[in-house]
RNA sequence: CGGGGCGUAGCUCAGCUUGGUAGAGCGCUCGCUUUGGGAGCGAGAAGUCGCAGGUUCAAAUCCUGUCGCCCCGACCA
């Protein structure tokens, strides 16, 4: 029987909901897919249940296909397992946390790396087990500070998590390049284009990861990319090193007074003004920029660091995070710069004619880290740790030296890319996918091991494997709309044709209604509006919003046992017999 | 957490500056007409103007506080 829209549960809207910006969440709540019902939290319709389930079953199958199974973990879990990984705490303000009656404590899951962890710690002991990939689809909980854009990011979200278990570590790249394939199926049958991209790997203490990044104006995330084929998040992204520069025959470094230079564009000027230099002008890029800051540790300890930068970038702090994390990162303050008098404000350089003050010499004991850029024989100007003073002619390599290096400056548009192919661009994307291997941190912290074949007790190693599944629904609806309404590609619609029969006359009915039981005996999913007594407008206004992308109208020419065939991405109509329309569904 | 905007009928909004009977369009109910692009006419139902205090003869409107929502940023996989 096909779907009534005379009785179906469904009430479009004529107006943008007051509280959707995007477009994908204007269409959906218009269109009869969502009600929201808390900020970030979503209620399903019979229409948005539909398109998730198509979602779900085409991930679903190529979960099968990949040889993974489904299992379902409740999304409310005890504390315990998470206690144990430290994340009850690491997790902070991030997770909805809740009491049983008997004070106990409870979390709704922001993800399940324990539980399937413990899971086959329960049931397997030998390594003949494994290789096992499981996965649910199961709805996620994670406390936002700011969710936003509807189902782009909400605080309750379907994803599809994957886990992955290995002996050994040629096991683990074998189970991860399966699903990441898998992804790359998934992705192409759902019609989402995706960049993979290197990300930060350090956070977690995995040794690979990738995330899937659909590139999308609203996205979240930056990533840069070259036409070469390279792509990367922005904080794994990897500066060239450029040639070091022979040291002999550059001239000495100088001291001079630089008063009122709180920039680095007033210092430029000031050097240029009265120490200006015979083949080319200073520019911010001659300028070594010391940044100061403190890392504070899980531990608890607190360390500063300095870090010197070429004066005509920024420091980026989300690239400085992921380069020291898992410490978290602030400006050094004012009690910081008290504490280390060695440290002239405004002035901090590598060098001092009293002795290095920064660097491997230093006399502050400060770590001092450096861009990739600064290599040996580039000659810069910078703080010379004397108020009011800078130096110019200052050598790498000659008259300082560093602790190291550290990626930490930005990443602008025509930068090489690491990979040599090619300057990178800018672009912003959302991330639909992401692999992890985990490698043994929770098989270890909860004690996963099986015996080898020496049997002897080995430690299991781990990947984690996630999809978006209501993130990835709103971005095919936010890439597949237009000003009428949405228009699912076939792979997700809620229904493979919508059936207008419209008209005074009887006829169209009846023959609508033959239609559509031949529809559905050709085992199509057919949305049947039969409402009597609505204008066309309605009708067409309302296929258009809902949009199947296939829609037959059964009017004026019913008696002539004529129908129209409407696609609704084109607009283009066409008439034929009703028996040409029904081969047309078959072939 | 910082910045901005908004809370009035089921929905989208006007009214607030300058205090004086609570409004429109859509939706909903009933009747008649209408049926290829969100129909017409007529008759209706429906709101503690977010909440609390204050000023005033009188508060949707002015003042104070508070709660909530949306957006930008910070944060976040």
């Amino acid at each position: 029987m096909p779907t009534r829209l005379s009785s179906y549960f469904l009430k479009t809207l004529r107006e943008d909901p007051a509280d959707a910006e995007v477009t994908s969440h204007k269409l959906l709540v218009r269109a009869g897919y969502i009600r929201r019902q808390a900020p970030g939290i979503f209620a399903w319709l019979p229409l948005g249940l539909r398109v998730k389930e198509r979602v779900e079953r085409i991930i679903r199958e190529e979960m099968a296909a990949a040889g993974a199974f489904e299992v379902h973990f409740p999304a409310l879990l005890p504390r315990e397992p998470y206690e144990i990984t430290n994340r009850w705490t690491e997790y902070g303000d991030g997770i909805f946390r809740l009491k049983d009656r008997k004070d106990a404590d409870y979390l709704l899951a922001p993800t399940h790396e324990e539980v399937f962890t413990l899971l086959v710690k329960d049931l397997y002991s030998s390594y003949k087990d494994l290789p096992l990939t499981i996965y649910q689809i199961q709805d996620k909980y994670r406390d936002e500070a700011r969710p936003r854009a509807g189902l782009l990011r909400g605080r309750e979200f379907t994803m599809k998590d994957a886990y992955s278990f290995d002996v050994s570590d040629a096991g683990l790249d074998a189970s991860y390049n399966a699903q990441r394939d898998a992804y790359e199926r998934i992705f192409s049958r759902l019609g989402l284009e995706y960049v993979i991209v290197k990300a930060d790997a350090g956070a977690m203490g995995g040794s690979k990861s990738e995330e899937f990044l659909h590139p999308t104006p609203i996205g979240e995330d930056t990533f840069v990319r070259s036409a070469g084929g390279y792509a990367a998040n922005v904080e794994a992204f990897t500066t060239v090193v450029p040639e070091a520069l022979p040291i002999d025959g550059q001239p000495a470094a100088e001291v001079f007074d630089s008063p009122n230079t709180p920039t680095i564009a007033t210092l430029v000027e000031l050097a240029n003004a009265n120490h200006p230099r015979s083949d080319r002008a200073w520019t911010a890029a001659d300028t070594l920029k010391n940044v100061v800051l403190a890392l504070t540790y899980p531990s608890g300890e607190r360390e500063l660091v300095i870090i010197g930068v070429p004066g005509d970038r920024e420091v980026d702090m989300k690239r400085v995070e992921a380069a020291f994390s898992p410490a978290e990162v602030e400006p050094a303050t004012d009690e910081d710069f008290k504490r280390n008098p060695g440290l002239v404000k405004g002035y901090i350089g590598p060098w001092s004619p009293a002795g290095a003050v920064l660097g491997l010499e230093s006399t502050t004991g400060i770590r001092y880290l450096l861009d990739p850029r600064v290599v040996e024989g580039t000659a810069w100007i910078t703080g010379a740790n004397i108020d009011q003073k800078h130096v110019f002619n200052l050598v790498a390599g000659r008259d300082f030296s560093a602790d190291g290096t550290v990626e930490a400056a930005e990443v602008r548009a025509g930068d090489p890319a690491p990979d040599g192919s090619g300057p990178v661009e800018l672009a912003r994307g959302m991330e639909i996918g992401h692999v992890f291997q985990l490698g043994r941190k929770y098989a270890e912290a909860l004690g996963l091991q099986v015996l080898d074949e020496n049997g002897k007790l080995a430690t299991v190693t781990m990947g984690s494997y996630g999809i978006g599944v209501t993130r990835i629904l709103a971005n095919i609806a936010e890439l597949n709309n237009d000003d009428k309404g949405l228009i699912w590609p076939a792979s997700v619609a809620p229904f493979d044709v919508h059936v207008v029969a419209t008209g005074k006359d009887e006829v169209a009915y009846e023959v609508a209604e033959a239609l559509c039981a031949e529809l559905e005996a050709a085992r199509l999913d057919v949305l049947f509006d039969d409402r009597a007594k609505l204008s066309p407008g309605v009708k067409f206004a309302d296929a258009e919003l809902i949009g199947v992308p296939k829609i037959v109208i059964v009017g004026r020419g019913a008696s002539d046992g004529l129908v129209e065939l409407w696609d609704r991405r084109s607009g283009e109509r066409t008439e034929m017999s009703v028996a040409d329309a029904i081969a047309a569904f078959r072939g």
